[in-house]
DNA sequence: GCTTGACCTAAACTTAGCTTTAGGTTTTAT
DNA sequence: ATAAAACCTAAAGCTAAGTTTAGGTCAAGC
């Protein structure tokens, strides 16, 4: 048994926030004792699972929904797992968006660098592309549409 | 020369949104005849530039001085490549951070599926580990601090 | 016995990033 | 010439995910 504060320096998360989940309903199976939360080896799990759904982008709300089908039972199983084959994808797409936002980035970089070196970035501007290194030159002709 | 209305069809942002982005100073330079916006080539290359750090997490301040930055010529360039490289480690964590999230969604939706299959989760919650396919293994280890 | 520290609640406040509303001007089409 | 569509501003409103504040309870150590 644990209490907030243990659990805030376990997870580094602020005794506060730990409040708001539990008024928000992440952990509905909470025992108390003279009004004091004990937190258990369920609600440790329940906080793990919660971190991880929280930063893959889910919302408390959803979140909730999913512990409150944890003490449905059985029944809920297909729910429970619709809602990670989803997030799953809700994940993929993101990594996929991070890697294209990366790719601009790296040509930023690249861009930059040369400019810098050379005081100033309008020879880097009128560069043409086949003078770009080739990893550049990928990003460039991808987000320019060219050839 | 475009109107505020053409950039939002262009990139499905809200006309709102891009009067909010230049309230904010996100157009330094836009030019207006009669109290209207006139949107040129730089302003779509900032646009493009603010849709991708915004993607990347920066906040709209933090980009405002990047493109008050642009507007100050060469003097500042050091300090652009700072901060794309900046962004870049950022982006490369954030990456990071999703695929650890991925090997948790991906072991719960192994978990969920096998438990759909058997009606109940109670086989699957004491499976031990060696008995879990291999890929599911790493993660659980991993997550465990297991071996 | 009293003070200190850890816990509690309810309610107000905060922040970012917009959206909505209300009222007004300009452009375009008929 | 006029009506509709597209533009404008300023200010208020909204949402999520907390934080802060104010006031109170409880257990432990001195």
């Amino acid at each position: 048994m644990y209490t907030i504060g243990q659990i805030s320096d376990m997870f580094k998360i602020s005794i506060s926030a730990i409040r708001y989940y539990d008024k928000e309903g992440l952990f509905p199976n909470i025992k108390r004792k003279n009004g004091i939360r004990q937190f258990d080896d369920n609600d440790l799990e329940a906080l793990l699972v919660i971190e991880c759904l929280k930063k893959s982008g889910m919302q408390i709300k959803e979140i909730k929904q999913f512990l409150i089908w944890c003490n449905e039972g059985n029944s809920t199983l297909p729910k429970r797992l619709k809602m990670f084959e989803d997030q799953k994808i809700k994940v993929l797409n993101q990594i996929q968006e991070l890697e294209n936002t990366l790719n601009l980035i790296n040509f930023k970089c690249w861009y930059y660098s040369e400019s810098v070196k050379q005081g100033t970035d309008e020879y880097v501007k009128k560069m043409p592309v086949t003078k770009m290194p080739t990893d550049i030159q990928i990003f460039y002709k991808k987000a320019h549409k060219l050839q």
